[in-house]
DNA sequence: CTTTATTTTGCAATTATTTGCAACAAATGT
DNA sequence: ACATTTGTTGCAAATAATTGCAAAATAAAG
């Protein structure tokens, strides 16, 4: 018997059971236990499983809680984190994007400032629950359950009301010529009414993000008003970005 | 036995009960009360439930201060809770209010029942993220802080826009003259907003708010369809609500 | 078709985890 | 203050995982 035919079948009998154990694997495979630990190990390493202790359930299918992902890489989001908050003064309204990048500053946001945040996304408003000074508006629609932002055309609608000072916008791919480019079609639409709502766009982006464009277009990089990077801003590669008017930092 | 399949156990009688104790866990899953203590610790880390003196609570992602006030009294809670889902049918576009009722409601729910929820509590939206099969609107507006519910003119317009098939009132006062009432003016707004865009209204309402009054009107009682209490429904003192038509459960 | 190289498998010794028990500490109720 | 219940800690037995190794199976090469 091949190898990958007691992947399929544990996987099987995984699919069945949502659990199966090393014993009665390795009876109804008619090989050693130790055997079918090591496949249980291929597979886990596979991410197709987790194993665990006598044998192995399906790997974790609830998604995780939101603030689980956000500690996962943020020493370049501390940076930009920290810059931004420069941005932010008393009296200020400010639209938060779902993303981790504005969940971060949300997160690291002076419990004494004065503002009133326009959000589509749950944990952010969560994390300014215990700022006094915060009033929330939180914007309604669908909503996404793994990332944990409303979507959609009430989402669209709400923020069109509004004429806000600053935006603080998560950023997947920005590109000279191409513009700001995001992964999903309907954030890139709440995205761009975000954008439409604010007087000043600030822009999170991590340097990878630079010069790469995904498949939904949000807006022309020059609708940006100021770019927050993890590198200080006299780096050489953000010369074409200044030349388009537009403040790195 | 694997160790993960009493977590998942647990976890689903927590799901079941809203508490579990350590005896009846470990009659249950043939273990000593030690190897329980050392699974709940476990899943305390996880963040997946409170872990108790003498047994384990659930751990909801919402804000604190709503938690507590969720496991005081919920003996009767619970109670009504499971009355209510008897009327929850799949395919429902069902509104939920942004009380404690209502959210215990939605954390007894089956997790393959089949929903469209609309509501304006960040708790219960919260707490529908892992069913896979409930589709949550959520209303957007002001966000009021201590109770994690949106209001005002934003809220209500976006009730306004449905026409959903039942609606989950948490009730404060209700009295067969005065009506539906409650001591915030802006929740009851919100509240009459919601029963204006369903069919049936469902009130939930322990027995000791019948007969009370509070300062803000909501509705009239014979908008209501059902009252569900945490009392057998041919007590006596339900007769003047049956003669107004009104179902009692 | 044989021989060699590579991978896979099973076994045994070692190491790590889990579990239940018992003695003791802490909390709760009367 | 006392009795009772629950939590904690350390420990030993049971169970499972890891490692190294040799035999078997498979693939590759001549």
């Amino acid at each position: 018997m091949l190898k990958e035919e007691r992947f399929q079948i544990i996987l099987k009998q995984l699919g069945l059971d949502q659990k199966v154990y090393l014993g009665g694997l390795s009876a109804l495979l008619n090989v050693s236990e130790d055997t079918i630990r090591r496949d249980i190990k291929e597979l886990a390493d596979q991410g197709l499983l987790k194993s665990v202790r006598g044998g192995a359930v399906p790997h974790s299918p609830g998604p995780h809680h939101f603030r689980d992902r956000m500690f996962y890489d943020n020493e370049q989001k501390q940076i930009i984190a920290r810059k931004a908050l420069t941005f932010l003064k008393n009296d200020q309204v400010v639209l938060f994007d779902g993303g981790t990048s504005a969940m971060l500053i949300a997160q690291m946001l002076p419990k004494d400032l004065r503002l009133t945040v326009i959000t589509n996304s749950f944990p952010i408003a969560s994390l300014l629950e215990e700022h006094e000074y915060v009033e929330v508006l939180f914007a309604g629609g669908r909503l996404l359950k793994n990332s944990f932002v409303t979507i959609g055309s009430d989402t669209i609608q709400f923020f069109k009301k509004f004429r806000a000072d600053i935006c603080l916008l998560g950023i997947c791919s920005i590109h000279t010529e191409l513009g700001v480019t995001g992964p999903h079609y309907e954030e890139s639409e709440v995205k761009r009414a975000m954008i439409g709502a604010s007087k000043e766009v600030i822009a999170l982006a991590s340097t990878e993000k630079l010069g790469t464009a995904e498949a939904y277009y949000v807006c022309p990089t020059d609708q940006l008003s100021v770019i927050i990077t993890d590198q200080p801003a006299d780096s050489d590669e953000f010369k074409i970005y200044s030349d388009l008017g537009i403040r790195m930092v």
